[in-house]
DNA sequence: AGCCAGGCCCTCC
DNA sequence: GGAGGGCCTGGC
């Protein structure tokens, strides 16, 4: 099904900046596991190519738009991030790049298990946990699995998960499937909640810190004035714009200054530095 | 061999 | 409140 697309997108970028990571590339199509459909999505003259199996490509094409985060208005938010040249280099580099909106589940565990980690490693974990614990879905070659509910998890509990290889991230992932589980917090209200006190109810649970928390809160809750600050953020905030300070700004006050600094999309600017140096290296210095 | 990685948590000052 | 060390596993 062709769906045209008349908004600045770039699929590519989208799907492999480091803020998803069940989506593969296979040369022609991304196909990856959203809504329990396995989807192929390809980029074409004026929109999109998507294939899904098993609903329905029209039926599962507005849950998509809004995963992909199509609503936004781009130009606006280049517009009020334009100010500064290292910015708009990056946005002009990954032109359409979109934060996505996922599902804050499967979004919580993911960064729980980027601590101290790296990209390929959070892949094969997540993979590990929807072979070991999510429901087939697809068929034949192109089979995969859902992500497990929280349920699931929780009752899987500590041992097993560590065993998929996820070391002592295994014990806060079940902690924090408990608590979402039982009841203890409700991941998609945090959706209508302000920035703030979603952030202290994220940070309350196992294994999730303030970096962990502002991923969550710009991925998958609709808070693009989010700012997680890991070491490469750390790196670009510290080497472009925090030279001339006149008092040095230490870590915890980074993701502070930076929202101030860029304003209400400052996630946005935080996903384009941070996909500019991930791709282009860290011996930028301060070029 | 030893160090560090897309952090978090706990302890101690 | 903030600095420092430990933690699983894997890669260099």
């Amino acid at each position: 099904m062709f769906i045209p697309i008349d908004q600045p997108f770039d699929l590519e970028s989208t799907l492999h900046s480091g803020q998803a990571f069940r989506w593969r590339w296979d040369g022609g199509w991304h196909h990856g596991v959203v809504f329990s459909n396995v989807v192929r999505l390809r980029q074409a003259e004026g929109g999109l190519e998507l294939s899904c199996e098993p609903d329905d490509e029209a039926a599962l094409w507005p849950l998509l738009e809004d995963y992909l985060g199509l609503d936004v208005d781009l130009a606006r938010v280049y517009s009020a991030l334009g100010v500064d040249s290292r910015l708009r280099d990056a946005i002009a580099r990954y032109h359409g790049m979109r934060v996505l909106r996922q599902d804050p589940w499967e979004c919580l565990v993911s960064f729980i298990c980027s601590s101290a980690s790296n990209i390929p490693r959070i892949t094969r974990n997540i993979e590990s946990i929807c072979q070991a614990y999510g429901r087939p879905v697809g068929t034949g070659t192109a089979m995969r699995h859902a992500f497990p509910t929280p349920d699931r998890l929780s009752r899987a509990g500590e041992a097993p998960l560590r065993a998929l290889g996820l070391g002592y991230r295994g014990a806060y992932i079940a902690e924090t499937a408990g608590a979402v589980a039982g009841g203890a917090i409700d991941l998609m209200s945090l959706r209508e909640e302000p920035y703030e006190q979603a952030l202290e109810t994220l940070t309350d649970l196992a294994g999730v810190g303030d970096k962990v928390a502002n991923c969550v809160l710009l991925f998958s809750l609709d808070k693009l004035e989010a700012f997680p600050v890991d070491v490469w953020v750390d790196r670009v905030l510290r080497e472009w714009y925090l030279d001339g300070e006149a008092e040095p700004v230490a870590r915890p006050k980074m993701r502070p200054w930076a929202q101030a600094h860029f304003g209400a999309y400052a996630g946005y600017a935080n996903h384009y530095l941070f996909h500019d140096r991930r791709l282009r290296g860290k011996g930028l210095g301060t070029g």
